[in-house]
RNA sequence: GUGGCCAUGGUGUAGUGGUUAGCACGGCAGUCUGUGGAACUGUCAGCGAGGGUUCAAAUCCCUCUGGUCACCCCA
């Protein structure tokens, strides 16, 4: 006899999002099972790739103290000035920072744990969630994935090209053809050289001052280098016109970006070189680089990187030249998406039915044997009637039932229902993980 | 941070000042208490929030929230 079970309603239960608890934080998602089929793909990649090449993987803390952004990243960065997450413990009012990039923090690991008693260069790569306030947009998240490697140690430029090597592996296994992605590159100078170009830089571009935009007036006086990356058409001419920061490189960096240049062309890796590159956060050296796609919607930038051979001093005051790179994984996401990268849920392709209270204990019995040999078995233990159990199992398409009834139970015996024929057998408990197994391989 | 567009059940939508806010998918239950795919029935669930105009607002106006696009910036 099977009795109704009374179920209350529950009014309460109703979804109420006019009350704005029930609702995501602005620029925030909940990643759900079709989105980790991406992330998934994505970290088993860099995995495969990063790992041959001796790279460890290396997760810090989402909390840092916020000084260790201002100083590493640049404090008069939009990243740091604009846009980081910044909170204040209760007890003794320290100034925190949920993460806005992963550089920072891979080198205070780096410095702190003293890897730099191990050979050099030490190797990490990292994939996890980072923070910053900005406007939400398409690919563009306030909690966001990077996936990213670092090479702290090595200042030859075999570093730079290993970094850029594997990066476009990564890419290229991750089903981006050749085709649409390029690769721009270009150098930045360095302490020495960077100054004399920016000082060059200011003074033609206070000449032309009536003739470019308001960005470009306070770029050149905020983060003069960004007015190279103006996408103004105002500005284009007077930018064309600027002087070229490669004929401002001291010896040392120009020698280390040619040198850069002629690797990749032995490695047969294809760039365009990009004067106007430059990158949005102060503690890049000599090599900047950026991986783009163009698709229907323009041009947009997958990742990038470069090197920052004075960052380990600024935070911790040794000299460690270093270099890495980041992808956005959102944005990797949309484009894998765009071309048409589906996710297929995993279902099983046997349902277990049952009915009848013993039959229902006696599922998780039946559920630990295919567990133990690893075959996906559907169930709904819940669902008392027959009928409904067979429709959930014809929904999700499997080949075979499994039916467990009272008469079942007392006989030590299972039905195998075969969905597509109809027909049905019985078999005893111990055969049936074999037969199941047996009729899969056909 | 600046500007444009947008917002109806879980999903997709109809509804341009007066509708019991309609439909489809979906969930649950049943017709059919040991047999699925179909059909039918019932049921669940909505005007993003707040304010204003009006006799009357899903509809017009404002603010907020969220989404989206461009800029800024960045991955």
């Amino acid at each position: 006899m099977v009795y109704k079970k009374g179920i209350k309603k529950d009014k309460k239960l109703s979804i109420k999002k006019g009350k704005k608890t029930v609702q995501t934080l602005r620029g925030m998602k909940d990643v759900l099972a079709k989105d980790w089929f991406y992330y998934d793909l994505i970290l088993n990649n860099a995995k495969k790739i990063f790992e041959f090449y001796n790279f460890q993987r290396i997760e810090t803390p989402i909390l840092e103290k916020a000084e260790l952004f201002e100083k590493g990243v640049g404090e008069k960065t939009d990243v740091i000035e604009k846009e980081m997450y910044i909170l204040k413990a209760k007890e003794n009012k320290e100034l925190l920072a949920l993460r806005p990039e992963g550089t920072a923090s891979i080198v205070r690991s780096y410095i702190e744990k003293g890897m730099f008693n191990l050979t050099q260069p030490v190797k990490f790569y990292y994939f996890g969630p980072f923070f910053r306030h900005e406007k939400p947009q398409a690919g563009r998240y306030r909690q966001f994935y990077q996936l990213g490697a670092e090479m702290i140690g090595g200042g030859d430029v075999v570093a730079d090209a290993e970094i850029i090597l594997l990066s476009k592996l990564f890419l290229e296994n991750l089903g981006f053809s050749k085709k649409n992605i390029f690769l721009l590159i270009n150098s930045i100078g360095c302490p020495n050289c960077r100054p004399l170009y920016i000082k060059e830089l200011k003074k033609y571009y206070k000449k032309l001052d009536k003739q470019i935009c308001s960005d470009c007036r306070r770029r050149i006086k905020e983060n003069p280098l960004r007015v190279l990356d103006c996408k103004n058409e105002k500005c284009s001419l007077v930018k064309q016109g600027a002087p070229p920061i490669l004929d401002y490189l001291c010896p040392e960096c120009r020698d280390h970006f040619k040198a850069l240049l002629e690797l990749l062309d032995y490695l047969n890796i294809p760039y365009i070189l990009d004067k106007t590159l430059v990158r949005g956060l102060d503690y890049y050296t000599k090599t900047v680089f950026e991986f783009c796609l163009e698709n229907e919607t323009g041009r947009i930038s997958l990742g990038g990187g470069g090197r920052y051979d004075e960052l380990t001093e600024t935070i911790g005051g040794i000299k460690k030249p270093a270099v890495g790179v980041a992808f956005g994984v959102e944005r990797l996401m949309q484009e894998m998406v765009r071309q048409g990268k589906k996710f297929k849920p995993t279902v099983p392709k046997v349902f277990l039915v049952q009915i009848g209270e013993a039959a229902q204990k006696m599922s998780f019995k039946i559920l630990e044997q295919f567990r133990k040999e690893k075959i996906l078995l559907g169930e709904n233990l819940g669902k008392e009637n027959l009928k409904s159990q067979l429709k959930i199992a014809d929904r999700l398409g499997v080949k075979y039932v499994l039916i467990l009834g009272q008469q079942e139970v007392l006989d030590g015996m299972i039905i195998l229902k075969d969905m597509n024929s109809g027909l049905q057998e019985l078999i005893p408990w111990e055969k049936i993980v074999s037969e199941v197994k047996k009729r899969l391989k056909n």
